[in-house]
DNA sequence: TTATATGCAAAAGCTTTGCATGGGT
DNA sequence: ACCCATGCAAAGCTTTTGCATATAA
């Protein structure tokens, strides 16, 4: 877990979260906490629900609605997956990944890559448009492009 | 629509169906021939669904079950929407594009670049993956980077 | 003839919404 | 005080599934 991310999203959030006149109550404040501490990776409202019941708080109404709220706020960036769950993790500013599945274990792994992302700003320009967001996902199984096979 | 596209689509598609030993019958032969001829561009179950009313066939049943195994067959582009709902595309391997969503508009537009492929085909490599399936969504507003904004 | 495809209706699963209550500011 | 946030339960939607019937091979 990186806390440096951790610590300026979530100064981030309640920044953004107060200028919008939004109030602080205890199911919003748990999500806000759990995303800056386990956000970093893809998360369903339903795992973000699992991991605060222990708290007692955060209904799964109000999980959704936060998480909603948060990714309107341009505070999360939100995957729809292939199995129809909707996943959020913290948007950073300075910090961009994108994945990669793998197909026989289902496994997701965050890469970076700036070849790619100046290959997609380059899109953006020839295309003529100002580019608000961008999602990456790559699929497929270990081992290099050899043969082999399994 | 390109006709080249359609019938090479079309000859591969029904070549693998039959090795899979499936059968054809009215609503999967209507579906196919709709996504031959309309499916080069994102298309819903719901959408395959009513325009296939007026022949009489394909109920949302048979129409979800014909999608699925022909993605399952690699016969299909699937892509999972920010409105939780699956668009399909006919997949042509010598024929590749993604997409760009216009935020205003919400309008699609399929792009292909060169470029961008090349920088995928190397994160895969560098990651050790061989990469079985990707895809790209970007999205923006008309205009360029400049300052003026919308 | 025999296994598969189809259609209807019911069920399932994620997400949203209505409403009364509790809690920030 | 005022208004927003919360939680429960019900509703909404897309997609899946069970089952009887029709049909391809």
């Amino acid at each position: 877990m990186d806390a440096t991310l951790r610590d300026r999203w979530l100064e981030r959030a309640e920044q953004r979260l107060a200028g919008a006149g939004l109030r602080a109550g205890a199911a919003r404040t748990a999500v806000v906490e759990l995303l800056a501490r386990e956000g970093q990776c893809l998360l369903s409202a339903q795992e973000v629900t699992d991991r605060l019941r222990p708290e007692g708080v955060g209904s799964a109404a109000s999980v959704y609605r936060v998480l909603d709220e948060l990714f309107e706020l341009g505070l999360l960036h939100r995957l729809d997956g292939r199995d129809g769950i909707a996943r959020y993790e913290i948007a950073d500013p300075e910090r961009h990944h994108h994945h990669i599945v793998d197909e026989h274990t289902g496994e997701v792994r965050p890469f970076t890559d700036e070849r790619l992302e100046e290959a997609i700003a380059a899109v953006g320009e020839r295309l003529g448009m100002r580019l608000t967001s961008h999602e990456v996902i790559l699929r497929g199984v270990r081992g290099r492009s050899t043969t082999s096979d399994d």
